[in-house]
RNA sequence: GCCCGGGUGGCGGAACGGUUUACGCAGAGGACUUAAAAUCCUUGACCCGUAAGGGUUUGUGGGUUCGAAUCCCACCCCGGGCACCA
């Protein structure tokens, strides 16, 4: 009989429904594991495949935790608040909360023909005003503990969803839902104060067993910099000005400052200020240019001097002008830089363009001091540079050898017809070590030459490749070279010896100089120009000039507070009350928030009205913001006549806490339950898409360490296991509706069946690689799990016998897909599992070796498995409830082996001997073949390399 | 520009110092069948050769090694993230 998807899948799924296979017994559990994925929000398109990738792959680890003995927690639910499930339902003309019925409906139909264990008892949809009620509670914490504030300030706002936009949400400058370019807006807002965590978030992220990828990306949002915070007084005034940089070791170069357009100072400097018109001109422009017009100017950039204001560099007295230009942040660190034009890409595009002074006060450096040369690490043993010196005079060179650089070691060489002096010294060392791949070197004046190493200490050797040595004759050579070799015990390197002198490694040493202003150098190195820190290393001179400078050392942080509000109405009312009265009178929660109160915790939730018109009025304010009976409200304190917030939360807030709710979904008492929390928290495992990685990721980590902080929870970081899917893309494309090339799984699962769908993606690419779906590559699957049936079949008329060949491919296959699993690799677990359904057809198959291939196949396959488990093994419970198999590593041991036989590392036959033979024996059975001996022609070999159970290697 | 991935047959991919191309798809040939579907078997990188066989090949160029897709250096291309963060 043939395999009838339709009438097995819906019957296991009933069943185990009924039976609540997936429920676990959350007081009673032994060993708990909590397997998270990221709920989706329900689009009205319902489930898309890429859902339905990211869902089974996360199952599929679900399920064998639970035949490990765990008892798994899979919960599911909806995150249907926010922008986009809104835009759906003004798009098509029905309500928000009436679409979300709908959606709902739909998505949890799909949900549960994907035949994912699914604890459907605990599931939980963001809207549901008994879930948003602990979403408002969250918000009022946050402010109970400060952390919460309301604040005016230039915002992104999003023109076409009329609302404001966390930064996290902007994308180019654009709006990461709808594409439309964010203007900024002056907004007072509500902001949730995320930068109070900025340490422990990027602390502990190294404890955190992440997808490396997301890791990187929040330490990049975090942006964690390192510097000085430098006072520069202004001429003539009072005022000064303070400026943030991560290189105060630079700060002799620092030939002007640059304020941010927003920068306070400039209005208090007015007076000052000579040209004052053309300077405020410059203010307003650049405070009205959206963002995505700034990056499209990107590096052209723009600015005004303030004349008739100097300001004073601490270090060396000068008087430098002051700027003003919009390539300069009034949002991060001070507002204000130092430029330093010389090791700065932008100060030097600036300098460059409106011809301020450049002055180098870096030399690279060459050598790494706290790496030092190691025994037997190659590329660290000598320091070399090449460089060039251009026409030095034989009494320049001389003197420089003169001055005892000891490092000093000509090469000579010839420039031919037309050839530059790089491109000869480039030609001598391709001709003599016969590298091709290396770089040269800058010409440099030999006066800057000899400056520089003289302040360069650590390098010991240099091979100066040049012409200059067309100079000396040959007796002069030889003198100098007598000379040199008493004085410092060093030799003159014959041309031909170059190869054994550079390791080709440090060929490319570059070494950058400046000349005349004509480049940048960002990296750290030593000092010049700087006075008495002459000659000092980057690293050490930070220190000592923040301290000369009476400079502050301090820490930035990119990462900025969290901007909650949104001026919309599908997402939780923020929980607050503004009273004129109190505020007039300087009385408040918050002394410095007068007016303002949280909602009383006894009287959340604060419901969404069901409203008709909720459009986004566009006008800065929420649509709630004209329904009557919702703000008008008592204040709290003096019960006059007081407001309610308008504004909804980000739905960002939503899912930052739903993983804890998922533990209690119901109970009306407490956001979280205590026993619970100790028991099943934090989550072991949490997959999702990588799409998230500052966005929901990193809120969700922030709303833990607070909730931690308040004692409300033991833990400070959610997720103990994160891992990254990959996207499911369609003939090479993403997926996205304007391709239409989106694919919606019913129709798979209908032809095909869940678990055929399901086995599928997972066979195409590595989990977390993500894959390209095609039509053609789900027969592949669709026969192999047929044939899993008819083997099946043919097993109750006849029960095969039992091999050792088939059990050692079983107990090998058990291992393989074991360690797949564990890491994802879902791809190569069901390959392993085809080649041991070959070999359990071709070889016969025992009813003990049906049962443990059905268990390998049971996370992928949760349907057939189980059919067969009961109909064909006659099992009582559920596949799903039974052991995971070991492998009995005694049964994989090979006998006999094959070895690869090369000659020259080129293979030219294999053998099969036994495992355990001795390299002796192995070596004469592969002599004594044929092939090698024809092949060897009667040479001797050189050498033999003998690998056990691997290879054997003649060298001729 | 910076930071991550990645480049292997016609295709998805496997191997991640030891016989390149496991597994699957598509293709070719065959068996069964009146026929088709389904199923099964064989074949399967490229070049030279009738063949045995030989040579080449994991984006490109170099290097380390007895041996490199795998490690190192440089470059090119594709995908993703960040982007005037001082």
């Amino acid at each position: 009989m043939k395999y009838d998807h339709k009438r097995v899948e819906s019957k296991w799924q009933k069943q185990w429904l009924k039976e609540r296979v997936y429920e676990p017994d959350f007081s009673g559990a032994k060993a708990p594991f909590y397997n998270l994925m990221m709920f989706p929000y329900p689009s009205a398109e319902g489930l898309h495949v890429g859902n339905m990738y990211a869902f089974t792959g996360s199952d599929i680890y679900g399920r064998f935790k639970r035949m490990q003995g765990h008892d798994v927690f899979e919960p599911i639910g909806l995150d249907g608040f926010g922008i986009h499930s809104e835009n759906y339902a003004l798009k098509v003309g029905t309500h928000p909360a009436d679409q979300a019925k709908t959606s709902e409906k739909r998505f949890y139909d799909q949900l549960a023909s994907i035949g994912n264990g699914f604890a459907w008892d605990e599931r939980l949809e963001t809207y549901d005003p008994e879930y948003y009620r602990w979403t408002q509670w969250i918000f009022v914490q946050m402010w109970k503990h400060g952390l919460a504030y309301r604040k005016k300030q230039a915002v992104n706002w999003c023109p076409s969803c009329k609302t404001v936009l966390a930064d996290e949400q902007v994308e180019n400058g654009k709006c990461e839902r709808c594409n439309s370019v964010v203007e900024k807006r002056d907004l007072e807002q509500w902001f949730l104060k995320i930068t109070h965590y900025a340490d422990k978030l990027l602390k502990n992220i190294e404890k955190l067993d992440w997808s490396e990828k997301v890791k990187i990306a929040q330490k990049n949002w975090i942006g964690k910099s390192e510097g000085a915070e430098i006072t520069f007084k202004i001429v003539d005034s009072e005022f000064e000005i303070k400026v943030f940089t991560t290189r105060p070791d630079t700060l002799f170069g620092a030939t002007y400052l640059v304020l941010a357009p927003e920068h306070e100072l400039i209005r208090e400097l007015e007076v000052n200020i000579k040209n004052q018109k053309e300077v405020a001109d410059y203010v307003a422009k650049s405070i009205a240019k959206p963002i995505e017009e700034r990056l499209i100017e990107g590096k052209d950039k723009t600015g005004v001097e303030l004349k008739g204001v100097k300001a004073i560099n601490p270090v060396n007295g000068e008087e430098i002008p002051i700027w003003v230009a919009d390539y300069v942040l009034g949002s991060y660190g001070t507002g204000a830089i130092m430029a330093v034009p010389a090791h700065d890409e932008r100060d030097f595009e600036f300098a460059k363009k409106f011809d301020l002074l450049i002055r180098q006060v870096i030399a690279p450096k060459v050598r790494d001091e706290e790496n030092p040369p190691q025994e037997g690490k190659e590329n660290t043993t000598r320091e070399i540079i090449h460089c060039f010196v251009k026409h030095p005079t034989k009494d320049e060179f001389i003197a420089l050898r003169s001055k005892k650089f000891p490092w000093l070691t000509p090469v000579t060489g010839g420039i031919e017809k037309g050839e530059t002096a790089v491109a000869a010294a480039e030609r001598e060392i391709r001709e003599e070590t016969g590298y091709q791949n290396f770089h040269l070197v800058k010409e440099m004046p030999m006066k800057i030459f000899a400056e520089f190493f003289a302040a360069h200490k650590n390098v010991n050797r240099l091979v100066l490749s040049t012409t200059f040595l067309f100079e000396l004759d040959d007796e002069e050579k030889k003198e100098l070279s007598v000379e040199e070799k008493e004085l410092h015990d060093i030799e003159w390197i014959p041309r031909s010896d170059l190869k054994s002198l550079i390791p080709v490694s440090e060929l490319p040493f570059v070494l950058e100089w400046l000349e005349n202003g004509d480049r940048v150098y960002t990296g750290e190195g030593f000092l010049i120009n700087s006075g008495k820190f002459d000659g000092l290393d980057s690293e050490a001179a930070k220190k000592e000039i923040i301290e000369f400078a009476h400079g502050e050392k301090k820490t930035q942080f990119r990462l900025r507070d969290w901007l909650i509000s949104r001026q919309r109405y599908w997402g939780p009312p923020i929980p607050m009350i503004f009273c004129e009265a109190c505020a007039t009178e300087k009385k408040g929660e918050h002394t410095d928030m007068p007016g303002w109160y949280a909602v009383p915790e006894e009287d959340l939730p604060v419901k969404l009205p069901y409203v008709k018109d909720f459009r986004p009025t566009g006008s800065g304010q929420s649509p709630l913001a004209s329904v009557k009976d919702f703000y008008e409200i008592k204040c709290p304190l003096c019960h006059g006549v007081a407001r309610r917030e308008t504004d909804v939360s980000d739905t960002f807030l939503d899912s930052a806490w739903y993983y804890l709710r998922y533990l209690n979904p119901n109970d009306e008492s407490t956001p979280i339950d205590k026993a619970k929390e100790k028991k099943w928290l934090p989550v072991d495992m949490y997959i999702g898409g990588a799409e998230h990685s500052v966005l929901h990721l990193l809120y969700v980590r922030f709303v833990t360490m607070a909730l931690h902080d308040w004692k409300f929870i033991d833990f400070e970081e959610p997720f103990k296991k994160f891992r990254a899917h990959g996207l499911v893309i369609k003939d090479g494309a993403k997926m996205s509706k304007s391709k239409g090339n989106i694919i919606n799984p019913d129709e798979y699962i209908k032809n095909f069946g869940a678990d055929t769908l399901r086995m599928y993606l997972m066979f195409l690419a590595p989990f977390e690689q993500g894959g390209d779906f095609r039509d053609s590559g789900i027969l592949g699957i669709d026969r192999f799990l047929n044939r899993l049936w008819r083997l099946a079949e043919n097993l109750k008329e006849k029960e095969g016998e039992k091999k050792q060949s088939v059990t050692t491919l079983l107990h090998k296959t058990i291992k393989k897909v074991t360690d797949d699993i564990e890491n994802l690799h879902y791809n190569t677990a069901i390959s392993a599992l085809m080649i041991l359904l070959r070999g359990l057809e071709d070889d016969g198959c025992s009813r003990e070796q049906l049962e443990m291939f059905l268990k390998l196949c049971t996370p992928f396959a949760p349907h057939i498995t189980e059919e067969i488990w009961h109909e064909v093994l006659k099992k009582e419970s559920s596949i799903h409830c039974s052991v995971w198999p070991l492998c009995n590593e005694s049964l994989i041991k090979e006998d006999s082996v094959v070895l690869a036989v090369q000659i020259n590392g080129k293979t030219r036959e294999t053998i099969t001997v036994d495992a355990s033979i001795d390299e002796l024996s192995a070596l004469k059975i592969a002599f004594e073949s044929e092939k090698i001996k024809s092949v060897l022609a009667g040479q001797k070999p050189k050498k033999t390399i003998y690998v056990p159970k691997k290879i054997i290697n003649i060298v001729i």
